[in-house]
DNA sequence: CAGTGGTCTAGACCACATC
DNA sequence: ATGTGGTCTAGACCACTGA
């Protein structure tokens, strides 16, 4: 039924490039549902089997999820689909650090420096906003969390930050920007507490802490989010599974 | 062609299933070629699309890599497949801590204590062997590593690791056991230096450095080898991404 | 040149979810 | 009953490899 093009790109590629485009676009939000996989194929006049591939492709990146007999969803930060993808950090008992206790320290104006504009890829000094938060488990202090937003991605995030106090960044991300993250890089490095981190986490001053550098990326690769996550030395540790 | 059975299991996972059961039993050795899907295709009694689907399950997994014109081969930690599969460790130049520069420490037999005993899931005080070595930089030790091996796994490993000290440990345990590691989960945290680690590494005692806790799996999902590796806060870093 | 994996089609039946 | 994704088949053409 489709017209044999010549050969640039494997088709079922250049419909998940699509696909992906009017995701980011809007086109559909969130934790809604595309159309099924025959309606597609009528859409972009190609066999069903090539759209499975550019959808199958897509839901092992995480970027929409399958369920048989209902259809397949834009993948959402809400809801159960994948609860702590981005947390690895567990504390001592070996639990999940989760997102029920946190405590809110500060919001504030920020300029992005070397570090943060270099990760971010924007000029050092480009405005933004900053947040310090601590995430607890039974009103102890676990990890310690500083995170900044360009204003330029994220307009006049400050006072809704202030008033909403977020639980999970990235979904106030989704709500209020449209921009879903999709893939989180990190560097661990083991150092000593600086003297704002000992005193939030009640620990020596000095004393060893494992804190990760996070870089958010958005559907479309662009960096959204940098962050540090900062937790003490054997209270806290980081899991990870290679394949 | 093929008889249609009552659905159990899907039948591209039982292939797989039984295919990888025919690569641990050796029928095919890493590096080797497997049967092209045409012949596997006849020997199953399926559909070369049924016998692509389990391959391709397999080749997700990092099992086998195929070659367009040449074939699907087990993989092996010899050869150029995936350099630096489980190397998560960077210098402070941003560089992966490879393998070329290794100091060896020493190799003899030990006792598996109740941390290894747990992660191998062997009897405590099960007999062993424990080596200790260094990766070094431009002849700056950077990663202190220490790793087990139980007797009943690895029999008679010690005199082979103090004759051949492999570079790679994984490489010496496909050649020599035919067991392959196919995936590994690390634990990381911060502390404070050992003496033997401040020694080694020529760093301060105390001082924080970053371990990581490692276990490898074979292709079966046997925990095969325990291992530590400690960096040295500030020289060294561990990156991870998250999708 | 023949053989390999990579892509694509067009049909089929299944289990599951929803109404 | 209808529609969804999940599995399976049997054909086809393609690009690449190596003799």
């Amino acid at each position: 039924m489709a017209a044999r093009k010549p050969v640039a790109k494997p088709l079922y590629l250049q419909v998940k490039q699509d696909l992906v485009k009017r995701v980011v676009a809007g086109e559909w939000r969130p934790g809604h549902v595309l159309p099924s996989e025959f309606k597609l194929a009528e859409e972009y006049s190609l066999s069903q089997g090539t759209i499975r591939k550019a959808i199958e492709s897509m839901a092992l990146e995480g970027l929409v999820t399958r369920q048989a007999g209902k259809g397949t969803f834009v993948t959402s930060h809400a809801g159960d689909y994948r609860p702590f993808r981005f947390h690895q950090f567990y504390n001592g008992a070996g639990r999940r650090i989760a997102s029920e206790e946190t405590q809110w320290i500060s919001t504030g104006p920020a300029d992005a420096d070397r570090i943060i504009a270099d990760a971010l890829r924007i000029p050092e000094g480009s405005a933004g906003v900053e947040t310090v938060r601590l995430r607890l488990t039974e009103g102890t202090p676990l990890l310690y969390e500083r995170f900044f937003l360009s204003e330029s991605l994220c307009p006049n995030a400050q006072p809704v930050l202030e008033r909403e106090r977020p639980a999970s960044v990235y979904l106030f991300l989704e709500r209020r920007y449209n921009v879903l993250i999709t893939r989180v890089e990190e560097q661990l490095q083991a150092r000593g507490a600086s003297a704002e981190e000992s005193r939030l986490l009640n620990i020596p001053a000095a004393s060893p802490v494992l804190e990760a550098e996070r870089i958010a990326y958005s559907l479309g690769g662009e960096p959204v989010e940098w962050r540090i996550i900062v937790g003490p030395g054997g209270r806290t540790n980081y899991r990870n599974v290679i394949v």
